[in-house]
DNA sequence: CACGGTAAAACTGTCGACAGTCGGCAATCG
DNA sequence: CGATTGCCGACTGTCGACAGTTTTACCGTG
């Protein structure tokens, strides 16, 4: 993390700086490289990556807007760290959000999807059988992803993406903690059935045990490995117009 | 714990030029001052604003996370503009946000908050028989904002903030085909009446009623005066990952 | 007169540099 | 010996400048 001298990525050569910027300090993040509440130094990150400081500064603010960072005004850029309450709230939204997906998915559950759904599970099932946990998590999250952009809605796929982004700060914490991997594939398969049956409420009932399985296995991860870092201003929000 | 006031908000010195620049940006936009589907030319900011244009990219790139801008590599940034589908989706995703807060809301609603919507609900009706249409908006987004803060969840009121900027870049076009001012005043009486029964399926029925109310008159609008602008880019939305 | 090509102008992406500010450390005082 | 104050280093915020690219305007040609 810190004092690299080693050359972290020497690719840097190909699109928008900024992007490749952004990518890498997400990658950096979530595989732990830099560790929640660290400070990240925007002269140390453009010494690194090769580059200026003018990227690495806007590269920070789209992560920030994305909730992977936080800003504070002269002190710079410090990764987020999520504590037991933000968490929860993650998850309630969550499940607002596919609540909402699986009722108009169900509205309109073209073939194609049904199809789309169907072979993102095999590759989930294929997935939870090896060991590499964040491919797990991932294709987990690709098939919920699948589900919201079948759901038709491009703004409500947006929010859930800016969501995912901030689950994937305790990606290390899933992937200690899921679940088996029958339970993963039966609790997918649940969410086909329900869609098949075109039921609202079955698929409510669905995404609803759904969510709180996932819940259940990051919270139970959380308490384990420790919570998040300083909390420094415990300034109660008072409603911020 | 000496002062009960407890102020300690030292407001002497302004925020960073970034904000600033926002600001200006953001009421520009909300004002019409740059058209939907303009071209945002940096170096004409930057002299006009009197700073440089770094601070003016950054801010940019804020308001593009917000979903007020949209850049376009080697181009710059461009004033975002809804079609009609895309506000049909951003109704949507309020349903679902506002669905889901009335929810919660409703199974913690103390006096604290009933008192404070129903003190907004005054504003927003003393509001509502002015002619100034813009602040009648905010006052109504003001009340809604409310609702999300008590119903207890950060992230889903981060969600909605987010909402209500991509809203308030079709404001001019709400403010001429608003609703009148006791249409919405018992509309949201009838908001605040469910919450005080308590009743989940009231809720819902009421807030529903009312998103789709707003609706109704903001796709009017948007059909009476015209939609978005250029469509240079007919790219089928390819499922990216 | 329409059209295509070329060159100039303007703009974005990126860089290095400077100034103001913050945090830490040490020297001094009670 | 502990607390306070001044200083120093490091860093962020901001700026002007350069290179590559896109747009535009002009000119020549069919």
């Amino acid at each position: 993390m810190a004092s690299s001298t080693s050359a972290p990525r020497a690719f840097i050569q190909q699109q928008n700086l900024v992007e490749q910027v952004a990518d890498y300090l997400t990658q950096a993040i979530i595989q732990q490289h830099f560790l929640p509440g660290e400070r990240l130094s925007e002269v140390q990150l453009s010494r690194d990556l090769g580059v200026s400081r003018a990227p690495v500064r806007e590269a920070a603010r789209l992560l920030e807007s994305r909730g992977l960072l936080i800003s504070k005004p002269r002190r710079g850029f410090f990764v987020r760290a999520l504590n037991a309450v933000e968490l929860e709230d993650v998850f309630d939204l969550r499940l607002c959000l596919e609540r909402h997906a699986i009722q108009r998915l169900a509205e309109r559950y073209t073939p194609e999807a049904q199809r789309a759904l169907k072979q993102q599970v095999d590759v989930l099932c294929e997935a939870a059988v090896g060991n590499d946990g964040t491919r797990r998590i991932e294709e987990d999250l690709q098939f919920h992803r699948l589900m919201l952009h079948y759901a038709g809605n491009e703004r409500l796929l947006r929010a859930f993406d800016d969501l995912t982004h901030e689950l994937r700060l305790c990606i290390t914490l899933i992937t200690k903690t899921h679940e088996a991997p029958d339970t993963i594939a039966t609790s997918h398969f649940k969410l086909l059935d329900a869609l098949d049956s075109g039921s609202p409420a079955a698929c409510r009932e669905a995404i609803d045990y759904h969510i709180g399985v996932a819940r259940h296995f990051v919270v139970k991860g959380v308490g384990e490995t420790g919570d998040s870092s300083d909390e420094d201003s415990a300034d109660e929000d008072v409603l911020p117009r």
